[in-house]
DNA sequence: GATAGAAGTGTTATACTGTAACAACCCTGC
DNA sequence: GCAGGGTTGTTACAGTATAACACTTCTATC
């Protein structure tokens, strides 16, 4: 069994530029493998995910988008989410109702989510040690399987350590 | 390591009745124990919670509590819930904003639930397993967790098998 | 038992999250 | 060009959740 993978990490001081940009090429790739379109308001949408690597919210994306000159209703901001969802390029984080980005879109993963509920950063993990415990436990159950939550909430390091100052 | 615990299956035929009354009881213990008071309003939503093992939604709570004669507002649903919550007494399901009662309330856990999107069964599972895999990423990430979030979504047998007649 | 404080509930109003339905537009292939 | 499907715009509304304050009920203490 492969080591637990560290998608993103918590806090990694980092050219963010860099990130954006890595996450819009492969997007533009993993668009043109699955033959769908990576339309303009797709990609902004994408780059405003991308901002940073916390969470963002359905209708942040719309202030953001009347922002830079649209003027974006409620099902704009969701359909295109759902687009990048299916697609693979964002996640969803159920127990915030709200996206971040995908840094590795290419490869079919279940991932965790590590949330750090002070300051709002995001961890993903591909730790198939965690997928094959509840394959498992789906097949004793009878579950035919079709989608994985899993989001673990608490204090990030540095917040905690803020915290005792 | 104990094997994974199911604290409640798919579809158990059973004596539901049986299943309400135990999980009354279970309530007034854990409130008792812990200090806090199961109001009569907390006890008509747990009871209401318990009706059946799907998860039930607070706006499904109002609505049945206006049958009960009550005339209450959307908040008096949400705090009764969060008390049974931090009581142990139900969990929340993130990914559908809804509510299921804890079969075991007195155990500390942090269980995972699987779920069919077809007949809303739920069944609530303990796996000691995934939650330790978790809480060793949890460590090397530096999150000092608060709570866990594992929500398996699917299609139980019994509708898998409808589907194919 | 009176009485203050805490805990619980009622009530109004409002904020936040998400979708249905239909119109208009644009792209692609014929 | 011109269908036809996919995408976006637009309006309206459904569903989820909380703030703020009033009122009641319980509990502890005198
Ligand atoms: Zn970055
Ligand atoms: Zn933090
Ligand atoms: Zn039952
Ligand atoms: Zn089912």
């Amino acid at each position: 069994m492969p080591p637990p993978r560290v998608i993103a990490p918590f806090h990694g001081e980092h050219n963010h530029r860099k990130c954006l940009d890595q996450a819009m090429q492969r997007a533009e790739a993993a668009c043109l493998q699955q033959g769908v379109r990576l339309t303009e308001l797709r990609r902004q949408v994408l780059s405003l995910v991308w901002e940073n690597h916390s969470p963002t919210r359905a209708y942040d994306i719309l202030a953001r988008l009347k922002e830079k000159g649209r003027r974006p209703a409620p099902p704009t901001a969701y359909r295109a989410l759902e687009f990048l969802r299916s697609a693979g390029l964002v996640h969803r984080i159920e127990s915030l109702n709200a996206y971040v980005g995908c840094a590795d879109p290419m490869v079919g993963h279940s991932s965790q989510f590590f949330i750090c509920d002070r300051c709002d950063a995001v961890a993903e993990v591909h730790d198939t040690g965690v997928t094959e415990h509840l394959t498992r436990n789906a097949e004793r159950l009878g579950l035919h399987t079709a989608r994985h939550t899993v989001e673990i909430h608490g204090i990030c390091t540095r917040c905690y350590h803020n915290d005792q100052t």
